[in-house]
Formats: structure tokens, sequence, C-alpha cells
DNA sequence: AGGCTTACCTACTGATGAGTAAGACTACTT
DNA sequence: AAGTAGTCTTACTCATCAGTAGGTAAGCCT
């Protein structure tokens, strides 16, 4: 009678055994989960041991506080994006291509992992947190990269024609951009990633002053 | 020695008495700055109520519950904003004269009202709640209103350029460029509104490939 | 078999914070 | 002066969670 006796409960009563690496995998799956949908504050670690079929203790012996579990989850999810994108991206290239297959490897991306982009995306403005060292962190490698594909661009031309030599702002807008433009997909989920990227690229590429003469941009065509 | 004796403390122990539609400013642009800086979930409502200088039950007698009292504070904040840029946008005016003024003063207000936008700006990823309806109506306000000025922009030049007639979301694109250099702003302090706007027309009406050939934006010419 | 390690659990504690009950003070009416 | 309407307070209740104490069971060595 140690058990139960009305049984058939589809999720084990007592978890099968597994070996840590897996769990804390499956934690941290269940975690992202969680937090992209509920954001830092609302999501309960109660929810996330939930979602992952474990209690609540295993999360604390494995990952620790809610705050430390919270940064693994960012701090995961970002080295993933900007692999998926520093994988697409050489350094040899013309910058114009480099930023095309930048783009739509972002867009790619979030379209196939939504909630690890939420995840980084929901809490971007949240500061006065230790994990928003992490945040902060993540956004600044991704503006320098493209920072520094700015500055290549303009040595490439011969011109030093950014603003004073400050490309930093510039590429904090585009991520921007890139972010909003990320957001209005949601509502329209019939966009493919190429379409996301292409728009991308003709505002920041061609600019509206271009756009307004009827001069788009289009991967191919090739300077 | 019914007061504190310690004494010296700035407000009144027992706040004065004063109309309603007085308190109801004060606790409004108390919790402007409470929600600015902890964000809706780490914000309280005793520390809104301190700031404030009055007691909580106040504030849930004056504007309700602490949802009802954020989406004020939205309501409030997003309609200043709109009217500061809306008073300098003249629809007669060349398009390309409209974005500059409206960007020049979406900065400006920025500049002038750190907590009025970063209440805005905070929480703008939050969905679940119902205040994500104040949100997302006033984002929604906000690109329509530059997604109207695009497609007059097209219409003017007489050429249906923007990528099969979508400019919003170009329009949202431009509003997530301008919010991404507002927070590059806040560890820039030392920039002018009119260098950051000017940032913002570089990008978003130039274009990096115009920038990259040495063709920069600026306010003085007219085309 | 007995012992040891590691995975795993139930059932609590303690703090924080939203929201309220019940009444006190002030000022204006009549 | 006595009523009454509106301002303002102290001092609670009650729910939600982060985090933990203390213990059970499964595999793995001898």
């Amino acid at each position: 009678m140690t058990k139960k006796d009305v049984a058939g409960a589809t999720p084990p009563p007592r978890a099968k055994r597994l070996p840590r690496a897996v769990r804390e995998r499956q934690i941290l799956d269940a975690a992202v989960r969680v937090f992209s949908e509920r954001g830092y504050h609302a999501a309960s670690m109660d929810e996330v041991s939930d979602v992952a079929g474990i209690s609540k203790p295993m999360i604390y012996a494995y990952l620790g506080s809610k705050e430390e579990l919270f940064a693994a989850c960012i701090q995961r999810e970002a080295t993933r994006l900007m692999e998926a994108i520093g994988g697409v991206v050489d350094v040899d290239l013309d910058p114009e291509e480099q930023l095309w297959r930048g783009v739509l490897a972002f867009f790619t991306f979030v379209g196939e992992n939504r909630d690890s982009w939420q995840v980084l995306h929901r809490q971007a403005g949240t500061q006065g947190a230790p994990f928003a060292a992490e945040l902060a962190e993540g956004r600044r490698r991704a503006v320098a990269m493209i920072s520094a594909l700015l500055d290549r661009a303009a040595g490439r031309e011969g011109v030093g024609a950014f603003a004073e030599g400050r490309t930093e702002p510039l590429a904090a807008a585009l991520t921007g951009a890139g972010e909003a433009l990320a957001e209005w997909w949601l509502e329209h989920p019939e966009e493919s990633p190429k379409a996301m990227a292409r728009r991308l690229m003709n505002l920041s590429w061609m600019g509206f002053g271009n756009l307004v003469l009827g001069r788009a941009w289009s991967p191919e065509k090739s300077a």
C-alpha cells in the first residue's frame, strides 16, 4: 500500500532515475518555455518543476536559485542564437552579403525557436536584477558583431562615412529594428523568414529614401 | 509628541488634505516613477504610496487595483508622447520633413521625460496581463501614424514602392530602431536629441547602402 | 549481504505584498 | 451645533511563492 492504488496517472508518480546531465537539460528546456511565456517575475518555480516533470528541490539542487536558473537560460539561448548567426557570416565576404546572411539567419532562428527568442527578448528592458548582466552582455556581443561588420563595410569602400565613426549606435538601432520586426512577425506568421529578412534589408540597407523612389533591395543583385 | 520627533522628513507625517484631482495626479506621478525604475511586477504598491507621500488605501480608493493604476500610467504617458509627436507633424509637409520632425520630437520627449518613456518601453514585451491591451494599443497608434506617413511618401512620389504596399512592418521596424537608440542614449547621455534623431534618419532614410558610400543624411538639405 | 552515492520526493517555513475593514479627522453646510 | 460628505490613516487578512528540512528509494559497488 506504499504507492497510490488508484494508479494509472500518465506521468509516473515517481520519476524515472536519470543522469544529472539529462535532467539539467530537461529543466532548462522547461524553464525556457515557462519564462518565455510568463516573463521572469510571473513565472513560478513550481510551474517550471511541473513542466519539467520533476520536483522543485531538484531544480535547486542542480541549477540553484531562480535567478541563477534564469541566467542559465539566457546564456544558453543567447549562445545558440549567436552561433546560428555567426555560423553563416564569413568575414571575407562582401559586407552587404554578410549582413543579408546574418539577418536571414536571425529570422530563421527566431522562426524555429520562438521560445528561445522570447526569453531573450521579453525581459530585455529589465535592469536592477543580477541577471541583467547576462542580458546586457548578450546584447553587447550582438551589437559589437554588427558594429564590426559596419566598420568593415565602411573600410572596404574607403569611406569613414558613418557619422564620425560611430557605428555602434547604428548597430544598436539595427538590432532594435530586427526585434520589432520579429515581434510583428508573431502576428503575421504566414510570412517567410526570407520575406522578413528582406524587409529589414530594405529598411537598413536601402533606407526609405530609396524605397520611396521605387528602388528596393533584393538578394539577387550583387553590389 | 504626536508626530515624529526626529523630524526633518520632507513629507509631513499626516498628509495635508488636498482635493481628489490633485492627489490623483500626485499618485500617478509617483506610480510612473516607481514603475519606470522597477518594472510592473517588481514595483510594490507600498513603494508607490511612499513616494506619493500618502497611504495605500488612498490609491485603491482613487485609482483602483495595481493593474488599473498601471494602465492609467500607460495611457497618460502614451497620450503625452503621441501629442508631443503629433504636434509637430504637419500633414501638408514633405514626408521626409515630417519624418525628421517626428523623430526629433520623439527624442526630445524622451530626453525630457525619461520616466515616462521607460514606463512605456520597459514593459513593452509583456503579454497575458490586462494592461497588455493598453500597451499594444499605444504601439498600434504609433505604428499606424508612421505607416500612414510612409504611405503618403510613396504616394507623393507616385510609386507603390514599399514591398507590396506593406508599410506597416517597416513602420514597426522604425519604432523598434527608435526604441533601441533611445536605450543606447541612456548610456551616452552627452548626445543631443538632434544627434540622436540624425542617426535614426541616417539609418531609416538613407540606409547603410548610402552611408557606406559616404552619403549621409542631414536636416539642412531639402530633398 | 551490507554499505555508499546519487536521484528523488513530500511537506513544510517565512517573507513579501495585494487588497480591506473600520474608523478618525476636517471642513463645509444648515 | 449637529449632520454629512470627503479625505486620510493604522492595522490587519490572506494568498502566493522562493527556498529548505528531512527522508525514501534506486542503482552500484565490494
